[in-house]
RNA sequence: GCGGGCGUCGCCAAGUGGUUAAGGCAGCGGCUUGUGGCGCCGCUAUUCGGGGGUUCGAAUCCCCUCGCUCGCCCCA
């Protein structure tokens, strides 16, 4: 008889982390609600073809990592392996885009078929937002700033914004030309990876981390050096912007994000506190994917941070905590159900009350009510039942087990009694 | 898909060929059936991820397999 276990790179979130993510999750709406982003619920379960044409077949989301299969009708389904793709179609379906700019937000989880390791999963969590129609830079160090003032409101450290320019769709057609031409005179120098993507994907090529590869990018052609005047000015107010915004941030040429609707502006946010996956946050411009995607020209900018991350780096930021204010003994017959009466009138007021059930001993009861943290012992026993009464007892007082901390109250001034358990 | 490390109770572990597989934590029961925190006592792995082999004898050696983990690729 064999242990049913999760699948490979799945992972369950047990009590003790659930509360956390809670917190993330509840600082994070908090965030979008402020900022004017309304939140977008799409199925986990899309048309393979959504993501082939929106994401791009010849990325390595796309050509290795989607979960897809046949439903019993025949079609082609995959798991949404990110949100971006999910969220413009839901949002062409029923005509958001013909309502003025849209700022959306999204989380949930995501799914990749990959060997797993420190910071990666095949079931992974991201919050995200989109903003359509606004093709203003004031959009791109917007929504910049609303992961940057997220990340720091959850108290995170060591994080560094990395910025790039791609351009426009026309001037990374140019670039990618000279690129391939460029890279095909060094063909043999390139590591085998590299070679591979020399057709297929040229501008990852950059940020290949195969050293020697990288010895010999130092001379090639840089995307920079492509970017027509306006697209330049772009880069230029949006950097000036987040000086402004007195966000830091560090230049990157060679940040090429994988997926293949970017433009113009490319970002990451990293953590020095990560291991190998080191970004939290990666995001851009994605002017050219509604219509892709059979919609009206639409631009679009948005990002994306991983849960499982973001949370790896909070550490024990936080000290919420979910132990009753009151733990409640009782014993008799009479007893236990007016324990589980005055356990839901508590709990209307309020506070946070763990009923025990048990029927053991009141040593053993007491027992619990004091490894379970509960400030407060409500006791019923016959005695109480009979007369009406509580007995209150303040748990973790010091040494002194006489019956000096102990006290009785009327059992049906529960409002009195409020008030003195959380005086 | 490719590399490295690891797999002994719910958790942390000792054990590296020889009778019944240490110990700690947690859990449960008792000392104490209306009063907890401390203490003491007891219970909790026919079995060492699984399968095969070597051997008189295996958790310990060999092979296969599964799983976990870290890294590569890539991404959140």
């Amino acid at each position: 008889m064999n242990q049913i276990k999760s699948l490979r790179g799945m992972v369950d979130l047990l009590p003790e982390q659930t509360q956390r993510w809670q917190e993330v999750e509840l600082i994070a709406r908090e965030q979008f609600k402020r900022a004017g982003f309304k939140e977008i619920r799409t199925p986990l379960l899309e048309v393979t073809e959504l993501f082939s044409r929106g994401i791009g077949e010849a990325t390595d989301v796309v050509g290795k990592e989607m979960y897809t299969f046949s439903d019993r009708g025949n079609r082609s389904c995959t798991l949404r392996p990110e949100g971006t793709a999910s969220v413009v179609r839901a949002a062409l379906e029923h005509g958001l885009l013909n309502q003025g700019p849209q700022r959306l937000w999204y989380g949930g989880p995501m799914f990749r078929y990959e060997r797993p390791q420190a910071g990666r999963q095949r079931q992974f969590h991201q919050i995200g937002v989109e903003c359509f129609g606004i093709n203003s830079t004031r959009a791109d160090a917007e929504v910049i700033a609303i992961a940057w003032d997220l990340l720091k409101q959850l108290g995170l450290n060591g994080l560094v914004l990395e910025l790039n320019s791609l351009g426009s769709l026309e001037d990374r057609r140019r670039y990618r030309n000279d690129l391939v031409v460029w890279l095909l005179d060094r063909f043999e120098q390139l590591d085998t990876d590299s070679q591979q993507r020399v057709q297929s994907n040229p501008l990852r090529i950059l940020d290949s981390k195969n050293p020697q590869t990288q010895s010999i990018l130092m001379e090639a052609p840089t995307l920079n050096n492509y970017l027509s005047e306006e697209s330049l000015e772009r880069f230029e107010v949006l950097q000036q912007s987040l000086e402004t915004l007195e966000i830091p941030f560090k230049l990157n040429s060679r940040l090429v994000r994988g997926l293949d609707y970017y433009c113009h502006t490319a970002f990451e946010i990293k953590s020095e506190y990560l291991g190998a996956q080191s970004t939290v946050c990666g995001g851009g411009r994605y002017d050219g994917l509604v219509e892709q995607l059979g919609g009206p020209n639409t631009s679009g900018i948005g990002w994306a941070i991983g849960m499982e991350r973001l949370i790896m780096l909070l550490g024990d930021v936080f000290s919420g905590s979910t132990t009753p204010d009151v733990y409640l003994v009782n014993q008799g017959k009479l007893a236990e159900i007016q324990a589980l009466v005055v356990a839901r009138k508590l709990r209307a007021l309020g506070l946070i009350v763990e009923l025990d059930s048990s029927g053991s001993s009141f040593g053993k009861q007491f027992k619990r009510a004091n490894r379970c943290g509960a400030f407060w012992a409500i006791v019923i026993g016959d005695d109480e039942a009979k007369g009406e009464v509580l007995t209150l007892k303040k748990l973790h007082s010091n040494e002194d087990s006489t019956t000096s901390n102990e006290l009785k109250v009327s059992a049906s001034d529960l409002d009195g009694l409020f008030a003195l358990l959380v005086s």
